[in-house]
DNA sequence: GCTAAATAGTTGCATATGCAACAGAAAAAT
DNA sequence: ATTTTTCTGTTGCATATGCAACTATTTAGC
């Protein structure tokens, strides 16, 4: 999916124009948003990394998505009732721009050309995070961690031309992500090595089929 | 996720306006479209029930998606590189609208109001797909069958505002839809009912927490 | 540069869950 | 109305995987 709206060059001229949408800033450690249902807020990660948190009725912290550049997110395309706490984590500085689903029709007071922009060009984000969804799916209806990972590995590697790829996530992270467990995990991996399926250096993975 | 476009009704008055959508009506059991990469087309489902189904390289058919009325479908979506066969086959009669997503911004030949609806109105389709999506992720999420299968009557009560409610999917569906063993989940089944989680009666559910 | 924290890597054990193989009930097809 | 197909419900068994409990290594904070 190209994405033709390089958010982060443009906000810097035309950003102070929209009366509609607005632009944060964030620490690491800091919380961008919470879901609470009933705003329609839109955010959009300029640049960074966070994470959207969940904590069960157990109190078990949960990772629910990884957002780097680009990314967007928001109560609005998570609306399920369950009574959990889920906010969205600064894991570094964070630029992130906000901004209300109910001006995605209306236009803000001068026809301003940021507000257009964002309009015209947020399917094309929605696109991009509906297919990033539809992967995770994919992988998660793998039966079993080895189908699991391999999965994922080969969409990887199809995403970068490439059956050498770096992992976006550390192993700790990618367990959550493949919802499996670590060490279960890493048990796995060490096979597939040992069986001749994959080269694994660091965070560098190689498809050897 | 409420929707104000009934694509159903406005279809009647205004489909042969347009010169870039196009309306093809399905019989049970024929294929409405393959996943094939490339072309950027998207389906409506106006009416009729559809699923997405993938053969795998064992040759295992895998239901991945259901699509019911005001459901949106299409390659463009799923930009996926496994190399597996997908397609959309029809449940029942449907009717169905394509349009590619390349006429998103693009106008049809006289501004017509079909065209400009359609267009105004995909993001909202956009959105439910994506909150359907994530609910997905929530229920595909959660370790262990019986987790999975409360997690998901839990959504379910919540969408119906009631403890009671009605599968949307048959059983086989059900434990395709969680990814988990048909027979296990059915013996989750029986013991969440002995435990007094649930009460059960053909595919009508009631939550007794 | 030192300390603390996070991540990676390993293993033994218990059990949840997949698999196979049924029979009965319900729904479609003829 | 009868046959065929699909769906539901059940059980025994084997094993994949979660869990706990470590150590080693890397990264981050002071």
């Amino acid at each position: 999916m190209k994405i033709d709206f390089n958010i982060s060059e443009f906000i810097q001229d035309f950003s102070t124009e929209c009366t509609k949408a607005q632009v944060k800033y964030f620490e690491k450690g800091e919380i961008i948003t919470t879901y609470l249902v009933n705003r329609n807020q839109i955010c959009i990660l300029i640049n960074g990394n966070a994470d959207l948190i969940r904590y069960d009725f157990k109190g078990n912290k949960n990772i629910i998505e990884h957002f780097s550049d680009n990314d967007i997110f928001g109560e609005i395309f998570y609306k399920i009732n369950t009574n959990n706490e889920f906010f969205v984590l600064a894991k570094k500085k964070c630029e992130v721009l906000f901004f209300s689903y109910d001006y995605f029709q209306k236009k803000c007071k001068n026809n301003c050309k940021f507000h257009e922009a964002l309009v015209s060009n947020l399917p094309n984000l929605m696109l991009k995070k509906m297919v990033d969804l539809n992967v995770h799916i994919e992988v998660l209806s793998k039966r079993g961690i080895r189908e699991k990972i391999l999965g994922y590995f080969t969409i990887l590697s199809s995403q970068n031309l490439n059956k050498t790829f770096l992992l976006p996530y550390s192993f700790t992270d990618l367990a959550d992500y493949l919802n499996v467990d670590r060490s279960a995990m890493m048990r796995e991996l060490k096979i597939l090595k040992e069986d001749g399926f994959i080269k694994k250096n660091g965070n560098k993975i190689t498809l050897l089929y």
